[in-house]
DNA sequence: TGCCCCCTGCAG
DNA sequence: CTGCAGGGGGCA
């Protein structure tokens, strides 16, 4: 479920919520969900939060032996959230939100159902691991081995990590001329963090059919796709997320992205530029949305 | 590079 | 009831 700008909205929420809080118990209601010690986190301290694509990555400290400076007392979580992950904040003090706000009621009762892993704070705060489907997980690794995680070493170019240039996407499409556009947006290591949904709307602000092949796009579709994607994912981050079924931020609310969608979801709809219908068709085993006269 | 799979729930 | 769902790994 989550893309680009559902996790960076959690992230900044854990920013605002957890940082410098102490984990001081763990629950795992479904073992397969959580890789690795749980030992390394009971007890340990958030130093820092960061977002690889759609990897969270949650910086602890075990400082229980006082060997602070040790490297081997810095691990890392990294949530994946895949298809149906939610993380939940529950808060005991009213001041932990980022500005003073009061806490606002929380949308998605937790624990429930999909609740998988519990993470309870020194504090009284709690922060909930939901997923429905079961496809995310939580991982535990040393801090400095992150790294080395297959996944992390796959992953492309961050939108926003100051690489992901006009030029650079250009390089990109050089390598892979013969790819599929929207495989090749959908594949994470080439630029990380655009899924299904963002990959749609992107290809349709660039009016490039989904169906091209890459190496096609001339000069101007290619600066535009560039431009299409940060800003549909400025957009997301600022809407707080793209709401369908599953996804809500740490407070459980629902981000508001959906209703101001182009093309994702709006089969029969009439484009917001053309008024003809958005068709929709399956295509690299994605329900794929597109303007067939706006989008060459 | 394409297909199947991991799961569960819900719309059609 | 079947098919589909925002992800990604593993397999040919």
């Amino acid at each position: 479920m989550p893309e680009l700008p559902e996790v960076e909205t959690i992230k900044r929420g854990l920013d605002a919520t957890i940082i410098g809080q102490r984990i001081v118990d763990l629950e795992i209601l479904l073992p397969k969900m959580f890789i690795g010690d749980p030992a390394n986190v009971i007890g340990s301290v958030v130093e820092n939060i960061s977002r690889k694509g759609k990897l969270l990555v949650i910086d602890i400290r075990n400082d229980k032996n006082e060997a602070s400076g040790d490297i081997n007392d810095e691990f890392s979580i990294m949530i994946h959230l895949k298809m149906t992950g939610q993380l939940i904040f529950k808060s005991q003090t009213l001041e932990a939100f980022a500005g003073g706000h009061p806490i606002p009621p929380l949308n998605t009762p937790v624990p429930n159902k999909s609740t998988k892993v519990i993470f309870q704070f020194e504090s009284g705060d709690i922060l909930y691991f939901n997923d429905l489907r079961t496809f995310g997980y939580v991982k535990v690794v040393l801090r400095k081995l992150v790294s080395e995680e297959l996944f992390v070493k796959s992953l492309g170019v961050e939108p926003f990590g100051g690489d992901f240039t006009a030029t650079k996407l250009n390089e990109l499409i050089e390598k892979r001329k013969n790819m599929n556009i929207k495989a090749f947006l959908l594949d994470q290591k080439y630029i990380a963090g655009l899924g299904n949904i963002y990959t749609d709307e992107a290809l349709f602000f660039a009016g490039v059919l989904p169906t091209r092949l890459v190496g096609s796009l001339n000069h101007g579709e290619r600066q535009l796709l560039y431009e299409s994607i940060l800003s549909v994912l400025e957009k997301g981050i600022n809407l707080q997320g793209a709401s369908k079924t599953s996804y809500v931020n740490l407070a459980g609310k629902l981000g508001t992205f959906m209703s101001d969608v182009a093309v994702y979801q709006r089969t029969g709809k009439p484009c917001i530029c053309c008024g003809r219908p958005i068709e929709k068709i399956k295509h690299v085993g994605r329900g794929t949305h597109f303007c067939s006269f706006c989008q060459k």
